[in-house]
DNA sequence: GTTCGATTCAAACGATCGTTTTATCGAGGC
DNA sequence: GCCTCGATAAAACGATCGTTTGAATCGAAC
């Protein structure tokens, strides 16, 4: 039946994200479920599919979400491009408002996205960034276009910086408590929104620091690594080490 | 021997952050280390109380690391509040250098600390965060004097971002080689330091967002959450779930 | 009513896990 | 020399894991 299949996602979509891929057996899965065992691999084939095939049900309406978004924010900005702010809503809002869908299994699926972009196993999250990269073309493209003064190399530093606060977010964790006292409501997510892109947006139009070396990253770096910040070099060893 | 200990440290170190805690075996940390499989429940008492010495080892000087940078810039700056810069700098600059200590295990341990932002094991995580207690007070202060026009909720969300973004740099994962295409160097930590604290500082000094509701937060959410971004309905569900 | 494919079920399989037990080793104190 | 004790070694323990097996059950087609 197509509801013990959807009865296994959803729970182990839940239990995944509570406790983690590894210390979630199959048995804690169908027992909450009220499957039998023999189902997990009789509907799917392994542990693993079971998690792709988690994956697979929903990221693709939400790269479908995203696409759609950034396709009408340059349908309304003709041949101008998009403002930034807009290329950074259409990449954060869609996964950011996953958890708040009743219909679906709430938070739990958010947290496990946001968990996967650190994930250790290097053959799982191969699958994830296989549906990512499709969509990494279109957004860098936007990037680009949207701030064509920032060198690529920059952007894509900051980019990278910007997933991952979006990526924590999604994670949650008791932190944004724990640091705000309980000031700060983690159900709020509409403020999350906002201010996420806030911050994303801000930090991707960063004034250019003075303090990076330009001729950088392309491995030409020199076999010496210069002492950027001299103060702090109680924090660093003195000898060069710099390339790992 | 005190070589042993170490050995089984080291070894865990890096097998966590490569495989994850739960994918680890001890006899496969035992067996790369080359010392006998109850010598982990000799020195230490479990696999748990392993991790827990793990940060423990090195959790210590990190955090004073931290404290001491930014007693310096506190005291360099006297009466005037330090710069948002250097107290980025202070937070983020010992944690991020930890991978190029060549007489540690490398980027393992800080691998392992950028992932534990997200673990999801609670009682792991609780000791990850009671480490990270005493230093929230001290530079919450700090923060809090050098951007005195930011709300204190708008400025929490923001150092929850930041942390975010200073965690999944560190959890590093081969993300950024993906987005740039090979254009930046992952392994470059001195242009890493410089651009997330650069992103950071500007994150934080981001521009407050119309769009957020000043009344927010303290649970005095209205019962209907506001439609903020019509056009991205199709992203959002039309009925009011925004309280979780 | 029978057949057949799809689904569910109870039970077991082999492997691996964290931990414990027991024995062995080796350097110092008396 | 014998004894002690911290450290190491080999082996086993009980539990749990993902997966498989083979029979039971069900509904629809003929």
């Amino acid at each position: 039946m197509q509801d013990t299949k959807d009865r296994i996602l959803d729970t182990a979509e839940r239990l995944f994200a509570e406790r983690g891929y590894d210390a979630t057996s199959l048995r804690a899965i169908t027992r909450e479920a009220g499957v039998n065992l023999a189902a997990v691999n009789y509907h799917f084939n392994s542990k693993e599919s079971l998690l792709r095939a988690l994956f697979g049900r929903k990221l693709g309406k939400l790269n479908e979400r995203r696409i759609a978004l950034l396709d009408s924010y340059e349908a309304e900005a003709g041949v101008k491009p998009v403002a930034l702010e807009k290329i950074v809503r259409a990449f954060v809002e869609p996964v950011l408002r996953l958890g708040g869908d009743p219909a679906s299994g709430g938070t739990g699926f958010a947290m496990l996205m946001g968990r996967m972009y650190s994930w250790p196993s290097v053959q799982l999250q191969r699958v994830f960034v296989s549906e990512l990269r499709e969509q990494i073309g279109r957004f860098r493209a936007a990037f680009r276009r949207a701030l064509p003064h920032l060198p690529p190399r920059e952007l894509y530093w900051r980019v990278f910086f910007s997933i991952g606060a979006m990526a924590h977010a999604l994670a949650g964790s008791g932190l944004l408590a724990i640091i705000s006292d309980g000031v700060c409501d983690p159900a709020d997510t509409d403020g999350l929104v906002e201010r996420l892109i806030g911050f994303m947006v801000a930090g991707l139009k960063a004034p250019l620091s003075a303090r990076i070396n330009g001729r950088h990253g392309k491995r030409a770096v020199p076999a010496i690594a210069h002492p950027v910040h001299p103060s702090a070099s109680r924090a660093g060893n003195s000898t060069a080490a710099s390339r790992r």
